[in-house]
DNA sequence: GGATACTCATTTGTATACAAATGAACTTGT
DNA sequence: ACAAGTTCATTTGTATACAAATGAGTATCC
């Protein structure tokens, strides 16, 4: 009659759902359903983040492009390559380097982003609805920390 | 020569990459990296939730083992059919629910988690390592909030 | 006891995510 | 000038992740 609900003999139990990857897991699921739940177009965050990472560094190279977005190679391939068919981005060889595919918006591609920039706003809000503020700072910050 | 770099005529800029849902994801793929690096048997955070919960409450069906592992119904089953090939979950008709697909743990399946127990807490440690420990049990306490 | 509603597992299709390998193009050091 | 190293884009293969649809089995309720 010594040990608790907590440790056993010295040993604290291992539950995967209080694991900070479950935690980490799961919160992500959850803004991706409320992203996926608002946003038109059908655009994915992933597509989303693209998009708008090109916005503000255009032109730019595929694989820059997957760096600042934090997508692997053959992710950003695939995004871009789905964004191309749905002309949203341009793709153009670059004049200087053989090697490099220069990316663009298109203008329906700008047009998309300025819709759905208000949207994109609240999904960020909902997410961290059930915080105060000073607690959404917080969660900002520790994640920054931990990245 | 009243704007600062932050608001533009009251209107803040958005940058995904400093979103709660670019946080989010970006702090997952480091945890998930950490994971894949240290854990050995070529098992997946996915894999080990799905094992490390199956110990937990086995025998239990396989749709049930997805609500407590978060995860869906299509996700699950490949979850499960892996580690049923690799002979480390054992499937059985329920004999009282024909619907019913009862999971249970193989010898094989119990020793890998054995094995790797105390290496799934070492990778729970690395990803908070830049932390100090009040800083963890906030950023858990958040987490846990919003999800 | 039988229609209705629900649950379970499966399947299909699309979209990340990443390891690993490849060939072409560029850069560097000497 | 040229070999060695690096970067870029692509391809292949495996593994989540989820929407949507389906058929089989069970529960509910009147």
């Amino acid at each position: 009659m010594e040990a608790d609900d907590i440790t056993l003999e010295g040993v604290a139990e291992y539950r995967v759902d209080q694991q900070i990857g479950f935690f980490l897991r799961q919160a992500n699921q959850r803004h991706v359903a409320i992203f996926t739940g608002r946003m038109g177009d059908r655009l994915t965050t992933t597509q989303w983040a693209a998009l708008s990472k090109l916005k503000e560094i255009q032109p730019t190279s595929q694989n820059q492009l997957g760096r600042e977005t934090a997508m692997d190679v053959a992710t950003i391939k695939g995004v871009v390559d789905r964004l191309v068919a749905r002309n949203l981005v341009r793709t153009a060889p670059d004049p200087t380097d053989g090697r490099r595919l220069v990316l663009s918006l298109t203008s329906q591609g700008e047009e998309t982003i300025d819709r759905n920039l208000v949207t994109a706003r609240a999904v960020s809000e909902e997410t961290l609805s059930p915080l105060t503020s000073g607690e959404r700072m917080m969660l900002v910050e520790l994640l920054r920390k931990i990245c």
